[in-house]
DNA sequence: AAAATAAAAGACAAAAATATCTTTTATAGA
DNA sequence: TCTATAAAAGATATTTTTGTCTTTTATTTT
């Protein structure tokens, strides 16, 4: 469904987003070992998730990785967009060039209704909210 | 969502329904053609669905691919299990190493009924069925 | 100002996915 | 039986994804 990468960077984001409620940053270290992901890996994603404006970060001592209001607001459509692009959005599921109602393939009609539903479950599925979650130990990041 | 060895697959398998509903067979390279895909790759994918007896064929002159009746009614489920595996259908969609309802990642609630939904059309969908379609001219396999 | 810290940037490495080519085997037809 | 045909099998190559290491830059603290 999503790369490797981009899993990595939703776990990173809620991770971050909780760690970073009140105000403090999270270093990469403690992000790679709560996330379970590559340290180095991680890293590079959330640079580029930077450079995009959708993580906030700081360099040098007590400098770290935090998410501003507006950040966690970000939906899950944004950080997958920002990723993978829009392939899963509007990409044909049987890998035509274009996805389109004048020329379907033949599972157009079926994918549609499915990819409708992924769109809108990332659309309306925001960071803050299941960095909540989250908090009352009801989901988790990781799996010991 | 597939990878492109299973989106080939998928298109090379309702391409050989369509070729082969009469009891004739169609070659490697008529199939590349047909889906347009790169004809070794499709070789290699035929050959492992052949091993797997989702699809039939047969060597030497007259040759080719082709599916009897059984293999008409296959499920695209069944394709994509035989070549992506069973992540789609069960594995966590943020990557955890299992997914799981009492150990449930950020998004488990929101995934699991978008992978239901994948599950059951998959399963649902045969290549008979998308054949007959494609025959009428109503979809196409290749974009020109 | 100097030292310590932590992310950014850039280079590099390994693994997996995708793609291609060559040789072998089975089958049909002359 | 010989030849032509087409898939199977095996080897190799390329590209993309994933993962790692080193150097540089920004910032804080001493
Ligand atoms: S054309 Fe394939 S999903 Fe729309
Ligand atoms: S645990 Fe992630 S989808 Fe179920």
């Amino acid at each position: 469904m999503f790369s490797k990468t981009c899993e990595y960077a939703i776990r990173a984001m809620i991770f971050i987003a909780q760690k970073s409620k009140d105000g403090s940053k999270v270093g990469i270290k403690e992000i790679a070992k709560g996330i379970d992901s590559p340290e180095y890996f991680i890293a590079k994603i959330l640079q580029e998730l930077g450079r995009k404006g959708v993580v906030q970060s700081m360099k040098g001592p007590t400098g770290g990785f935090y998410l501003d209001n507006s950040a966690r607001k970000t939906s899950l459509a944004t950080i997958v967009k920002a990723v993978d692009g829009d392939n899963i959005f509007s990409g044909c599921g049987l890998g035509l060039k274009q996805c389109s109602d004048k020329h379907p393939c033949p599972l157009h009609h079926e994918f549609t209704k499915i990819r409708k539903d992924i769109t809108s479950m990332l659309n309306k599925t925001r960071v803050g909210d299941l960095q909540e979650e989250l908090d009352q130990k009801l989901t988790f990041l990781r799996r010991d």
